[in-house]
RNA sequence: GCGCCCGUAGCUCAGUUGGAUAGAGCAUCGGACUUCUAAUCCGGCGGUCGCAGGUUCGAAUCCUGCCGGGCGCGCCA
């Protein structure tokens, strides 16, 4: 486990800690082992030891553990000028205070000269391969398709700003026997005049459609079956034209939704890609004596669970075979740390087969694989009284932009009752909207199923996108009006010990750095989320009972500092997570 | 049947990896706009952390067994 970021003060307090434990249990005591936390109660101090390694190391009872911590950190900062202002021991506990005065000059400089922890991190060698969205795009893209497109996102800007090298990768879905199906179906019933005017909902609706009369005429399967066959050969037939017709016009389809998600990769390179690569990735394979035919198909046999099929018994090959074309080709390319996976969690097992046929390569990056899971996006159904899986066969999925169009719009009235005078409606609406959606998808542990809620997607009060874009309006508009210098602010010279009761804001910031680095272990963006639900609650707060723009100098002139510091932060966070901050809504 | 995941307030969810009195939002009830945006703030109500054992100074968190729900289990992706 590497050293977490900290700011200045942190590092300084960090390193008094250390000192004063020395003193306590001796010099080979790791104050590592003292978990820095922030404590439940705000009441109890800055910052919170909880004692019982220290007391174990010192054979003391915790409780005079902590006491004799607590001399020893007085007798260090007794001479004043140091991180600590007061300290307090309470039993098995030790709590601290931050000097009030350092604490805001730490934050408030970090964050707005744009230092490292606050500002982007120093650049290490680590590279992070995420593959993410990845439509199939002979399927509707669909309101469940958001998931993997935000939290991959969101998860590719935080790699990128704590300084790892990102490739963003669109593992597009443009292969594989659910084309032959699309291509058969557009044969039969396709239009393409249609398809040009609304792609996805015409592959949609010839999708449903095959997969309706083929339950009736089960040829229509082998037909299907017989079209990927002919795509798959190589040749430059009727089935490969059209598959590049329909390819080129749904790609240019998701263009719009991205843009407006915010969603950027480095490579869209779809399954269709790895066409020619395919041989030499089974080669390999072969070559290093893992696989075997069973049952007509080639296989790697795994221990404990069903075998990876490579290629099948009518020799067309599988996604698998087509996942491990890619990984090949990733780490030869790219030379990945990492490589995440934003896939539901339905596939759990195919990448646990994908990682075991990697590990009997022997590779040692496979320990890097891992299979970012999510959970199911969930209708409620008033038959049943329950929540259940959209079906895309029973025609009831929701498109993407329909729920977004739907919350822009609602965003809209808003505007015009709340904010009748403002400028450029549209897009700040448009700026709301996208943001209250893909804020709700971010704001929860990944794994939860999303429960697909009109009531609560267009509830923008609360813990949502709008709460936060709404601090940080307040707070740009304080900031018009004191007309400062927002790029260039002056910092010399600010009275810091005037600050002393912005405690909350200043020791949310500061959790910052842990909070980027919880994202990136645990690959969670609702950690970040929530960072920034908080941190627009407390100025929020804070904006209630401390007015800037009529506070005297120096008081006004340090608020103002505090106000920029928050409005970017926030701006940042959000921007991180990809929802934008409108000036004004 | 087997494997994995989930179960915390009426609802939707947090709980910093075993620490202080389990926290938010929504809903509901009551307050706060002649002052920088009320998409806000302040307060009330609301919990046998699914159940039962175990581990120890200490468990929502760890281990075991049940109960409930979800996902998956060879030629779809």
């Amino acid at each position: 486990m590497g050293e977490l970021a900290v700011t200045a003060l942190e590092a300084a307090a960090k390193a008094l800690i250390a000192d004063a434990a020395a003193k306590v249990a001796g010099s080979d005591f790791d104050a590592g082992q003292l978990p820095f936390s922030r404590p439940k109660d705000a009441s109890h101090g800055d910052a919170a030891l909880a004692c019982f390694p220290l007391a174990k190391a010192a054979r003391l009872a915790p409780p005079a553990a902590a006491a004799a911590l607590a001399d020893a950190l007085r007798e260090l900062t007794a001479v004043g000028g140091t991180a600590i202002a007061s300290v307090e021991a309470v039993g098995p506990f030790v709590n601290l205070r931050y000097s009030r005065a350092m604490l805001a000059e730490d934050v408030i400089r970090g964050v707005l000269e744009q230092r490292a922890p606050f500002g982007p991190w120093d650049k290490n060698d680590k590279t992070i391969v995420i593959d993410y969205s990845s439509p199939n795009i002979a399927k509707p893209f669909h309101f469940g398709h958001l998931r993997s497109t935000v939290i991959g996102a969101a998860l590719r800007r935080i790699y990128k700003h704590t300084g790892h090298g990102v490739v963003g990768i669109n593992h597009l879905g443009d292969w594989g026997s659910q084309f032959g199906k699309i291509l058969v179906a557009f044969q039969e019933w396709g239009d393409m005049a249609r398809l040009r005017a609304d792609p996805m909902r015409h592959l949609y609706e010839i999708y449903v459609r095959f997969k309706r009369e083929s339950d009736a005429d089960p040829n229509l399967n082998d037909r299907a079956a017989a079209a990927f066959r002919h795509l798959e050969s190589g040749e430059d037939n009727v089935e490969r034209q059209l598959w590049q017709e329909l390819r080129d016009i749904s790609v240019e389809a998701f263009a719009g939704p991205y843009r407006r998600l915010a969603a950027e990769f480095e490579a869209i390179t779809g399954e269709s890609f790895y066409e020619d690569k395919i041989d030499a990735t089974l080669q390999a394979l072969k070559g290093a004596g893992i696989t075997t035919m069973s049952e007509g198909a080639l296989v790697v046999e795994l221990d404990g669970m069903p075998p990876c099929i490579l290629v099948k018994s009518d020799g067309t090959t599988i996604y698998a075979t087509r996942d491990l074309a890619a990984l090949f080709y990733r780490r030869a390319t790219y030379g990945f740390d990492k490589a995440l996976y934003v896939v539901g969690g339905e596939q759990k097992l195919h990448f646990k087969q994908l990682i075991a046929v990697i590990q009997k390569l022997g590779w040692k990056e496979a320990a890097g694989i891992e299979h970012v899971d999510f959970g199911l996006v969930l209708t409620f159904d008033a038959e049943t009284k329950r929540w259940t899986k959209f079906s895309t066969r029973g025609g009831n999925a929701i498109f993407l932009d329909e729920v977004l169009d739907e919350a822009v719009a609602k965003v809209r009235t808003i505007i015009d009752e709340k904010n009748p005078t403002l400028a450029d409606k549209d897009a700040v609406a448009e700026a709301i909207g996208v943001g209250a959606i893909v804020f709700n998808d971010l704001k929860n542990t990944r794994i939860k199923d999303v429960k697909f809620d009109w009531d609560e997607l267009l509830n923008f009060e609360g813990e949502t996108g709008p709460y936060v874009q709404y601090a940080g309006a307040r707070l740009a508009s304080i900031l018009r009006k004191a007309e400062v210098a927002v790029d260039d602010f002056d910092l010399s010279d600010i009275a810091w010990n005037e600050l002393e009761d912005a405690d909350q804001v200043l020791l949310t910031m500061q959790g910052f750095a842990s909070v980027l680095e919880r994202c990136i272990d645990k690959n969670e963006a609702y950690v970040l989320t929530s960072f920034v639900t908080s941190l627009a609650a407390d100025i929020h707060s804070y904006l209630r009972g401390h007015h800037v723009l009529s506070a005297e100098e120096p008081l006004r002139r340090a608020r103002l500092a505090l106000v920029l510091a928050a409005r970017n932060l926030i701006r940042d966070g959000l921007a991180l997570l990809g929802v934008a901050s409108p000036e004004e809504m």
